[in-house]
RNA sequence: GUGGUUUUAGCUCAGUUGGUUAGAGCGCCUGAUUGUGGUUCAGGAGGUCGUGGGUUCGAGCCCCAUAUUCCACCCCA
């Protein structure tokens, strides 16, 4: 038999020791950060029902679901369904068998539904919304958690796009007030301020975006004018007016718009100003924006040191916001990816849908996987950051001396020391050579001499200095 | 989903118009040094050229299919 060639499914990977360490480095910061702030932790399942799922993420959405085979006689519902058209003479046209009246000829899109009712989850927003209308009795809100799960998207890969990535959200559900905006900005900055990444933090508000289609009379085609305003960073303010014009955007309002736009510094009094005339919605817009500004103030002065800025194009895709929205971005140029590393907004009835109308809910998102690509290409993750935690590796020349380190070996650890033995009788070149390559600190080498004088030859890899220490002296140089 | 691109040793990559036995660097193994790693020197092992078909006297190289990598669009973390 031919031996298989292991593989990988497109787009997932294997993250060796060094990898999970780097990962968890990320992860406790942000969730060291989160817990400061007093969310609390919440763990849904890897798969949902499609139903929770599906018409949450808009279209594009619903074509990068991993949709999970039923099990048992999936089939079945499907056979039954076809005879059934089969038989009825007003069929369908969409569940028409093809000539040959083979099942498999169906239309793949219209037999999914017969033969998939779970699939793997999208984001982490939408299972907390459905968490959050199952649980509300037992909930006290409002109700802020974090979550630090991965979850799956079955698009295309390439640069920063993966089809499992790692997601950590904080979320606070049941209150309207803009104070909780002010904390997820506080939590933006805070953790890439640990993990030394520079940023921008980039919001806006969807009730601006509201109010601009209004100003342009094209309100019909507010999700058309978010997605030519998305593209304002890669083709530029000039291309996007272009386009608006292209979906019959008024021109006057278009005019000013692109002045209001490249203002250098667009003030709170230039938005009152651009959106006086516009409708109610667009105003409140505006006034959040403002409260949002001098909450910021209140905390950090009028200089205000945080790396965030208005940007009046930013739009999001994700359909269910509805009021503040956030990105946040590397903010040095040696950084090869331009996409967000981060990303949320507020979204006022997302568990209307779920049969709980009247709960408003803001989270922020950060995106592990590109986060991780980030500080390996700007070499952010700390020196220490090692593949193993041992401490110090036991060395030795046979059997007696084997013997020898165990008890030295088991006070170490108890003494809270990671430490380990080299298993094997090898020679003592070969010992060093593994300790060096998994970065050990310390070799305590037990050789006939040092098991008669009841000590150990304590050799630093390091520095490569050596000394001889008893056990308690071991653990005393180690544990400093 | 659309268009392009990549795949040759463990890793990074050469490989001419199709022509004997497919190469390099790094890594790995052995020894110099049987009680000392990260430096040096000497020697050695390792490849069904992504996979499956086809063209040809002959294919790593040409054709088809498929998988995969990366990139752009779309969308997004």
């Amino acid at each position: 038999m031919a031996a298989q060639k292991p593989t990988l499914p497109k787009g997932t990977r294997d993250f060796g020791p060094a990898d999970v360490q780097k990962r968890k480095y990320i992860l406790n910061t942000i969730e060291t950060v989160f817990k400061k702030y007093g969310f609390m932790p919440l763990e849904t399942p890897t798969m949902e029902n499609l139903s929770t799922l599906e018409g949450k993420y808009g279209e594009e959405g619903d074509k990068l679901l991993f949709r999970i085979l039923d099990s048992g006689d999936y089939l079945k519902s499907l056979k039954e369904h076809n005879d059934k058209i089969l038989s009825d003479e007003s069929q369908d046209a969409t569940f028409a068998p093809s000539v040959s009246g083979k099942l498999i000829d169906l239309e793949a899109k219209a037999a999914t539904k017969f033969i998939s009712e779970k699939g793997l989850r999208y984001d982490l927003t939408v299972p907390f919304a459905r968490y959050v209308v199952m649980h509300r009795n037992e909930i006290t809100f409002p109700f802020r958690r974090y979550q630090m799960q991965p979850v799956w998207r079955a698009d295309r890969p390439q640069k920063g796009r993966y089809r499992e990535f790692w997601q950590c959200d904080a979320d606070v559900v049941g209150s309207d007030s803009l104070l909780n905006e002010l904390d997820l900005i506080q939590i933006y900055d805070e953790a890439f301020d640990s993990l030394k990444i520079p940023i921008q933090i980039k919001y806006n508000n969807r009730k601006l975006l509201d109010g601009l289609s209004q100003l342009f009379g094209i309100e019909d085609k507010l999700i058309d004018m978010t997605v030519i305003l998305d593209k304002t960073d890669k083709i530029g303010i000039d291309a996007v007016v272009e386009e608006l014009k292209s979906i019959g955007a008024n021109l006057d309002s278009l005019a000013k718009f692109q002045t209001v736009f490249q203002l250098p510094n667009l003030t709170t009094k230039h938005l009152n100003e651009f959106f006086s005339s516009s409708n109610e919605i667009a105003k409140k817009g505006v006034d959040e924006i403002v409260k949002i500004a001098e909450y910021l103030e209140v905390i950090y002065g009028s200089n205000n040191r945080l790396p965030i800025t208005h940007d009046l194009a930013l739009a999001r895709g994700l359909s269910y916001y509805t009021g503040s929205i956030f990105e946040v971005v590397v903010n040095d140029d040696r950084c090869s990816l331009k996409s967000s590393i981060g990303g949320g907004g507020r979204y006022d009835n997302l568990t209307g849908i779920f049969g709980l109308p009247n709960v408003s809910g803001v989270g922020i998102s950060f995106g592990l996987d590109r986060i991780y690509d980030v500080m390996e290409e700007l070499k952010l993750f700390p020196e220490q950051l090692r593949a193993t935690s041992t401490q110090v590796i036991f060395c030795h020349f046979d059997e007696a001396t084997q013997l020898y380190c165990l008890p030295a070996l088991k006070l170490l650890r108890d003494a809270g020391i990671a430490a380990e033995i080299f298993p094997d009788n090898k020679k003592l070149g070969k010992q060093l050579e593994y300790a060096n390559a998994l970065q050990i600190p310390f070799a305590a080498i037990a050789g006939e001499t040092e098991m008669q004088q009841q000590v150990f030859t304590v050799k630093n890899l390091i520095t490569g200095e050596q000394q001889s220490c008893s056990t308690q002296a071991l653990i005393s140089l180690v544990g400093q």
